[in-house]
DNA sequence: GTCTATACCCTGATAGAC
DNA sequence: GTCTATCAGGGTATAGAC
């Protein structure tokens, strides 16, 4: 068990408990228990429980891409599916955890009231590195969306459908919430695809026509 | 001072430092002392801290109309335009606060991860007030919109704009991040007004056009 | 109904042996 | 680097006088 393993199973667990029961209602001695380790250990790394907060959401920031994206995109390859295939993960994350489950920086956004400036850049950083990969699909997707629609504005839309209706699923503890507000976001997404589509074809390329609503 | 008053005014500061600060770090202590009273009124009326949110619940779920949605609608008759009115008025909240305005209720419904019944039933109905209070504005907008789109749907997906729009400008601390998010809504409306307005004439009803991008 | 005083627990954090 | 022991403060809630 050398120090960085030791550090890791704090943040790791921190996380965790920080996902499950907020930040505020975890304790110190929560982690340490969960953990399996004693207040000396925890203190050596961090400075405090704050510090403990930053490493989390420096780990968040560094899981984007291979614990969420990927996972999310396995087998998808086209762009517009790829952004209904993260809300996808988002809607297992809801299905295994009988809608218990929140966005954890969403919620740490929210939970926090007057975060200092390093924890504020922290979820800031998670936040814009999501919906930079939502804007690099919607740029990938060209032609198939209106010239004048701004993508990243766009992509900070699907970000606010998520958060919002993660909320929402959470808080009537049913997943037909979220399945409705993405409908509503697949709903708007054909519009801007029908309407970037050539006049006379109606839906040109049928392969970008599939299963999911 | 009747007994009323002080009760209300347990409930009012309650619902302000809740606000403000989140319903775990607010102290019932913090209550007491920005209320002007003592431990002994508060445990007068309530059994404990908790039964204090459901209160404050619940005055947020009777103020619905007259606090919230009857100013946000001042002037403003076409039942589309209120649906953006609202957000509007949400939009001020977040322009007074320098952007660390947060839904309470949306905070409440993040905040508390492992919440009684009582609570989350609250957290749901206020939800629900304002899904219906939407929902009433688009069934009144008839066949602007287009015939097959579900209603109550939509309106629970202002909801998820509002929410998610309100996290990302309170995270960013920019109102650019909520006008985003609003200009998409509105991009959406827009495109399902299209598609009900008859082929012929393009947006029928000059009426229905108004400032407001 | 409202006050003061206080019980009792849990909090984040520290000290110092090993 | 990790342990045990502990501190000082604040948390919710209660007791009982007025």
């Amino acid at each position: 068990m050398t120090a960085t393993d030791t550090r890791t199973r704090l943040v790791l667990t921190a996380m965790q408990l920080f996902r499950d029961k907020g930040y505020n209602s975890t304790s110190v001695a929560d982690v340490l228990h969960s953990a399996g380790l004693n207040s000396g250990s925890l203190y050596h790394f961090f400075p405090g429980k704050q510090d403990l907060l930053l490493a989390v959401l420096d780990a968040y920031h560094g899981g984007i891409g291979p614990l969420l994206l990927e996972p999310a995109w396995q087998g998808v390859s086209d762009p517009i599916e790829r952004v209904f295939a993260l809300l996808a993960a988002y809607r297992r994350a809801l299905a295994t955890s009988e809608c218990g489950y929140a966005c954890p920086i969403g919620s740490l956004a929210l939970e926090l009231h007057e975060p200092d400036r390093a924890v504020r850049e922290r979820l800031a950083a998670n936040f814009t590195a999501w919906i930079q990969a939502v804007q690099d699909c919607l740029e990938d997707a060209g032609a198939r969306l209106p010239r004048d629609i701004n993508r990243r504005e766009l992509a900070a839309f699907v970000l606010t459908t998520m958060e919002g209706a993660v909320m929402q699923a959470r808080t009537y503890r049913e997943l037909a919430s979220f399945d409705a507000a993405v409908r509503q976001l697949r709903d708007y997404f054909q519009r801007l695809q029908r309407a970037a589509a050539p006049r006379r074809g109606r839906v040109r390329k049928s392969s970008s026509r599939r299963k999911r609503s």
